[in-house]
DNA sequence: CCGGATGATTGATT
DNA sequence: AATCAATCATCCGG
């Protein structure tokens, strides 16, 4: 066969292929995959020699266990294999150990006694498609040489995404092992490159995620925008990018590293130099940023791919990040997505605590200014919630036990009530699309109503820039953007104490920090906040079904704004309660960048209930959605709009929803996902998984998992890009939904060892 | 940690 | 196969 097991040329391949290998590793070895862990490890090739000790350690202690189970269960009962000396009884093992004694002898790099173990199973295990077992026969069939059933192995079962890396090498180790044998000679680069190319990896071992110098796009994109926001990520936000991406943390800080000095050198070829004239839409979304670190933000590149790649699917991630650490009580919630329609953007959910320490909040590796405290108060019982009859309180009380931060709920009510705007009011003028390049509007006033109550005002120029922020300038004036579609990008809060009580989240700055940030009974079903920082006192709004009318907002010319748009994706009812005294908010200890808050009028009430129409509707007809006022649920919708300074929005009754989502902070608990039915979209997969309920932590990785178990939705529904950006965030919201899902389905395991460690980490930050 | 310079790959084009 | 462009990784000095 083939002699010098290629094995090693793999491996050794892996060792070099960056940090990937980590994973496999530390994972095998039973350590977190963490792609932060890893690099805090040690991201390069060094450390690598000590996570195989650790594994092998570990496989030692594996091995050992293995063999006393053997003993214990190898009563020589029903085997009728021959008494051959050392392995015996196969039949003895359980599905678990005969995985536990492959990824052992894959450990140990002793293939040779995995050939033989595999044979000795009976045929029924070999067919019962174990996962480990399966990689184990696809690395002895790589090391005899047996390429036509390795492929055959590796295109007949879908591996886990964690074995990916690993058996993407065997395929294209295979490959170039047939293609030199075939043609005598070594093969250079450029071959190489074409038999990649030829061969494909199959879809059982590859997410379908385009890489592009080792890169997943989705990646890319995930740095880029936060690039957009700070070109200087803290630590903290590296790593959070780290886990986002699944790069190692080396790999992100050089990226920061050559995206900066590519930008800094205008002698790069880039089409940068031409696109200084437009730099307006970048510029938009870093003004913040500038205060810090004032850059021209020549990214050009950036608005190359970002507006021009209509097409991407959108990469969800999800992620919650610690919360235990922070004192109790940091539930935050944070939803950061990014719908951007002309680029892929991800979309991030943050959990609570992104405390960094003095520094304050970091959400998305956005840093919320400094010396703000996240406090969790107790819960307030101002709303009730109910969806699908089922009140929130319910559910939280019911899950209570552990109820992180974060809650997401999906139910299944098809019809979602839309709340009804009294057209009147509400001066219902903005595409509901907005086009992925920038687009501006300038002082667009639309009845300002003085008395009218319902106000959308442009004051200032609006602008939207490519990421599909809508920024309105702080010219003081009030400003809110209703608009079908808008996704933003990050969030930034000010420090923010989030107590839930009864589906209600409060979010309360500590007054003594200066700022009261409250949100009361904030639900979203079936849609999505996106908080993205924009200029200050800015307020968006955004409503997926465009023309249809919204609350109106106010703003004060005060330091902070508060922006949050909303895409509401699936057909739903969206509530989003926000109360919050301008008093407090006064403080400034937020960077211009992070200050983001809602001005409030001077009641201190601040109360947007934004409405949705369902989903469904909006893709098909608007007109119905409105008329859908009709509860569903029999809830009353009161939308009132005074002309004062602030507008209230309240659906009395909210949800009804299919996809709901809601994010509820509720005791310094657990977060938990909770999806009452499977939403519209046909998304078999969101179910309850009350494994997850209990994760401290969810952390859904951007790492591999979450890529991989993205794209095959992504496909399936690659359309999403050209839909509507109603649909589209709807179907992001979906594959939100299913990547949590499906990461708890299959990664249960894993997300606790993350959680832990990224415990850790969190807890190193703070 | 950052910036600058530079090497090494990768991907695309011809 | 040659070539170019883009990207990522490293080394080094500050």
């Amino acid at each position: 066969m083939s002699s010098a097991s290629p094995t090693d040329k793999i491996t050794s391949a892996v060792e070099i292929k960056q940090e990937n290998v980590m994973e496999i590793l530390s994972e095998a070895s039973k350590v977190p995959p963490d792609g932060a862990a890893a690099g805090a490890l040690n991201p390069h090739a060094g450390s690598t020699a000590a996570a195989e000790e650790g594994a092998a350690d570990q496989v030692l202690l594996h091995t050992e266990l293995l063999a006393r189970n053997h003993h214990a269960a190898s009563s020589p009962s029903s085997t009728s294999s021959s008494s051959s000396s050392s392995s015996q009884t196969p039949l003895a093992f359980s599905p678990d150990h005969v995985a536990c004694v492959c990824e052992a002898l894959q450990q140990g790099g002793n293939l040779d006694r995995l050939a033989r173990f595999l044979w000795s199973l009976p045929p029924s295990d070999l067919l019962r498609g174990n996962e480990s077992l399966m990689k184990a026969r696809a690395l002895v069939a790589f090391h005899q040489g047996i390429y036509a059933e390795l492929y055959s192995i590796l295109e007949s079962h879908n591996f886990d995404s964690s074995n990916h890396p690993l058996l993407q090498e065997l395929w294209y180790k295979a490959r170039y092992t047939e293609a030199e044998r075939a043609r005598g000679r070594p093969l250079g680069a450029v071959d190489k490159y074409r038999l990649r190319r030829k061969y494909p990896l199959p879809r059982t071992i590859w997410d379908g995620e385009e890489t592009v110098y080792c890169f997943k796009e989705k990646s890319r994109n995930a740095l880029k925008e936060f690039y957009k926001l700070n070109r200087y990520p803290s630590p903290a936000a590296k790593r959070n990018l780290a886990k986002i991406t699944g790069l190692s943390l080396t790999q992100v800080s050089n990226w920061f590293k050559n995206r900066r000095q590519r930008d800094r050198n205008p002698s790069e070829t880039q089409s940068k130099s031409e696109s200084d004239g437009n730099p307006s839409t970048e510029d938009e979304s870093s003004k913040g940023q500038e205060d810090l670190s004032p850059h021209p933000l020549p990214s050009s590149s950036d608005s190359v791919t970002s507006l021009s790649l209509p097409g991407h699917t959108e990469p969800v991630y999800m992620q919650q990040l610690g919360n235990t650490k922070i004192a109790l009580s940091s539930s935050g919630v944070l939803l950061n997505g990014n719908l951007v329609p002309a680029s892929t953007s991800p979309v991030f959910l943050n959990g609570s605590s992104f405390l960094q320490g003095p520094n304050g909040v970091i959400l998305n590796g956005l840093s919320v200014g400094a010396s703000q405290t996240v406090t969790l108060n107790s819960p307030k019982t101002t709303s009730s919630v109910v969806s699908n009859g089922v009140s929130i309180t319910d559910i939280l009380s019911s899950s209570s036990e552990d109820v992180k931060d974060f809650k997401l709920l999906q139910a299944s009510v098809p019809n979602a009530t839309a709340a009804t705007f009294s057209p009147s009011n509400i001066p219902v003028s903005f595409p509901g699309l907005i086009p992925s390049s920038e687009v501006k509007r300038e002082s667009v006033q639309t009845a300002a109503s003085q008395d009218g109550g319902s106000v959308v005002t442009f004051t200032a120029p609006v602008q939207i820039n490519q990421y599909g922020i809508v920024q309105i300038p702080n010219s003081g004036t009030n400003g809110q953007l209703l608009n079908g579609s808008i996704g933003f990008s990050s969030l930034q809060l000010p420090p923010v104490s989030v107590a839930a009580s009864q589906g209600n989240v409060s979010v309360n700055p500590s007054t003594s920090d200066g700022g009261t940030f409250t949100t009361e009974s904030s639900t979203v079903q079936q849609g999505k906040v996106f908080f993205s920082p924009l200029a200050p006192s800015a307020v968006v709004y955004t409503v997926p079904n465009s023309g249809q009318a919204v609350g109106s907002v106010k703003q004060e010319g005060l330091e902070r704004s508060l922006v949050f748009s909303q895409l509401m994706p699936v057909s739903q009812n969206t509530q989003l309660n926000v109360n919050m005294s301008s008093e407090n908010i006064s403080s400034g200890g937020l960077q211009s960048l992070a200050s983001s808050l809602v001005n409030v009028t001077p009641s201190h009430n601040f109360c947007l209930t934004p409405t949705l129409l369902n989903a469904a509707e909006l893709n098909s007809g608007i007109s119905e959605s409105q008329s859908m006022s009709s509860p569903v649920t029999s809830t009353s919708t009161v939308i009132s709009i005074s002309n004062t300074n602030y507008a209230t929005l309240q659906n009395c009754s909210l949800i009804t929803s299919q996809d709901l989502l809601s994010i509820s902070t509720a005791q310094p608990a657990l977060g938990e996902i909770i999806s009452t039915s499977g939403d519209r979209v046909s998304h078999p997969s969101a179910q309850v998984h009350q494994d997850f309920v209990r994760e401290h932590r969810l952390v859904l990785q951007a790492v591999p998992d979450v890529k991989e178990n993205f794209l095959p939705n992504s496909e399936s529904k690659s359309t999403g890009n050209l839909m509507m950006l109603d649909s589209k965030s709807k179907y992001v919201m979906s594959n939100m939904v299913d990547t949590v899902c499906e990461e708890l389905e299959t990664d249960k395991k894993e997300l606790a060892k993350l959680q832990t460690v990224q415990m850790d980490e969190d807890m190193q930050d703070l």
